[in-house]
RNA sequence: GCGCCCAUCGUCUAGCGGUCCAGGACGUCGCCCUUUCACGGCGAAAACAGGGGUUCGAGUCCCCUUGGGCGCGCCA
């Protein structure tokens, strides 16, 4: 997929003519875990190159070797692996590419749109103190951008290692046509010559970006606005090179709650905590895309109405807060929209990541499944995550005697025992065991005891469940079974 | 400090000069349904940051202020 044009004469762009192949990219950086801002930018890439039928492809700016981590990596993967964003192609190692960014940068000294700078980071540093001081924009000063050889030659002999800076223009202004926040314009002297390859022959981010979105052929370029101003940098250095820019859009980032910065303590977690806190991948996209993009009033797309609704034009430009409450509530739709079946699949391939599962790990079973699909209706209805499905279904694996909250004990001592001792043997004595019978014998049982429904049908709940909310109490007494259910009222009683 | 971006209910947002005394969703509150808790139904409170313009008319266009955010590395 990758090609490597020759170095002497670089080949001219292919024209980004309408009609051509949309090709969008996600370029984490593996450092970290997939954030959930980086989960939404795959997103966007992945719905737009869908929409358009092109492809997505997935490169990995690893050109940090201190911070870049094969663990990091396997989590960006798996994490996008588990949202259902798949890319094409063969994932590109950015560092693997390095000898093409430095060959591509050996072509510009030549042309003389890049030059050796051997000024020292003690240098550099000086350089951005003192323009703090005077109250001066921190930047490079350019003092290597037109020295003679014969300096070069002095440095060179005292051991210094030069980085390539780009020589980048001066004066006017550069423009970043951006699909959504406009035309945006930055005066050319705030841009100063940035490093292209550090003085150990390494490319930079900025250089192996461009270098790597054209030769990968990316004609679209879907990033947080973080990038906005890298974008005009970035503008440089394909103008350089003779190279057409892609199509930019910068998304606005995602905030947390607070507004402030997303960080861990809000709700950048890494996508695998969204999945540990039982979320379902459909119902996270959904709420997602919902996050900064917008159709009118509509809150709820299907995989197949996203690709086909989403667009640029609906991207808004300011940054939205992230609200778990929402999330959850949207995770409640998707949950209630299920079938039994496909929660009970979710389930199964959540388990060994869902926090406090631990019972239903242990358990597991053909058996365990087909009561957990006989409970469902009535557990989904309860439950906005996974985790909470887990947790109402609780009774089905609970071991007798069962444990009571606090409820459930106040529920049983306040007569609720005398209640159950005299209904055990009208259940005992059902000929048949079922939701229905089940509900005619207790009803039976209230009318001729002049109790109340509730004064009855909670104890019974306490006993089966240990808790003082469940789902219907007939459908608990069906899906326990006879045995199961006699016992613990009895344990109770 | 300099540059850039942003600003409608608590939150996500609709609104692309008049049909907006601003609509939807989440959350909150009340009522109904009801064996619990949910779900569901009905209803309520809740916003155009402030100030100048432009215009017959501004949430919608322009400017300023204020408040957020991002960037200014031999990090990405």
């Amino acid at each position: 997929m990758l090609h490597e044009p020759p170095v002497a004469s670089m080949p001219p762009v292919a024209e980004t003519a309408m009609s051509e192949k949309v090709v969008t990219r996600f370029a984490p950086s593996p450092t970290g875990f997939l954030h959930i801002g980086g989960a939404r930018t795959a997103l966007f890439n992945w719905l737009f190159a869908r929409k358009h039928g092109g492809v997505m492809a997935l490169r990995i700016e690893d050109t940090d070797r201190e911070r870049s981590t094969q663990a990091a990596i396997d989590a960006i993967l798996d994490g996008l692996k588990w949202l259902g964003l798949a890319w094409d192609g063969d994932v590109v190692h950015q560092f693997a590419r390095a000898g093409r960014h430095a060959e591509a940068v050996s072509d510009l000294i030549a042309q003389g749109r890049a030059y050796r700078c051997y000024a020292t980071p003690a240098e550099l540093d000086e350089m951005r103190e003192s323009a703090r001081r005077e109250g001066r924009p921190p930047r490079y000063d350019g003092r290597w951008r037109d020295r003679d050889s014969a300096d070069a030659a002095k440095a060179e002999a005292a051991g210094l290692r030069p980085v390539i800076r780009l020589r980048a223009p001066q004066e006017g202004e550069t423009i970043v046509e951006d699909r959504v926040q406009g035309r945006v314009v930055f005066p050319n002297k705030d841009l100063d010559d940035l490093v292209l390859l550090r003085s150990d022959g390494t490319p930079t981010y900025m250089l192996a970006v461009v270098v790597d979105d054209h030769d990968m052929g990316a004609t679209h370029v879907i990033r947080g606005d973080d990038h906005l101003t890298n974008a005009a940098r970035q503008t440089h250095i394909y103008q350089a090179f003779g190279w057409e820019t892609p199509v930019f859009a910068h998304i606005p980032l995602i905030h947390g709650p607070d507004g402030a910065k997303l960080s861990k303590r809000h709700g950048a977690l890494g996508v695998d905590a969204y999945r540990a806190m039982g979320y379902l991948p459909a119902a996270l996209r959904n709420y997602l895309v919902r996050l900064g993009w917008s159709q009118g009033d509509r809150e709820f797309f299907s995989t197949q109405e996203m690709i086909e609704a989403f667009d640029l034009s609906g991207v808004g430009r300011s940054p939205a807060r992230f609200d778990f409450a929402k999330l959850e509530n949207m995770n409640g739709h998707y949950m209630r929209a299920a079938s039994e079946a496909d929660l009970v699949a979710e389930i199964e391939g959540a388990l060994p990541y869902l926090e406090k599962a631990d019972a239903f790990r242990a358990a597991w079973s053909p058996a365990l499944k087909a009561q957990l699909t006989a409970a469902m209706p009535g557990l989904k209805e309860r439950a906005k995550t996974l985790n909470e499905l887990i947790d109402g279904a609780g009774f089905l694996v609970a071991q007798r005697p069962l444990a009571m909250d606090a409820k459930a004990g106040e529920i049983l001592a306040a007569g609720g025992k005398a209640h159950l001792a005299a209904l055990a043997p009208r259940l005992a004595a059902l000929p048949d065991w079922s939701a229905a019978s089940t509900e005619a014998a207790v009803r039976a049982y209230v009318e001729t005891s002049g109790a109340k429904l509730g004064q009855v049908a909670q104890p019974l709940r306490a006993a089966l469940t240990g808790r003082s909310t469940s789902p219907g109490i007939f459908d608990v007494l069906a899906v326990l079974g006879r045995d199961e259910s006699l016992g613990r009222i009895a344990d109770a009683a």
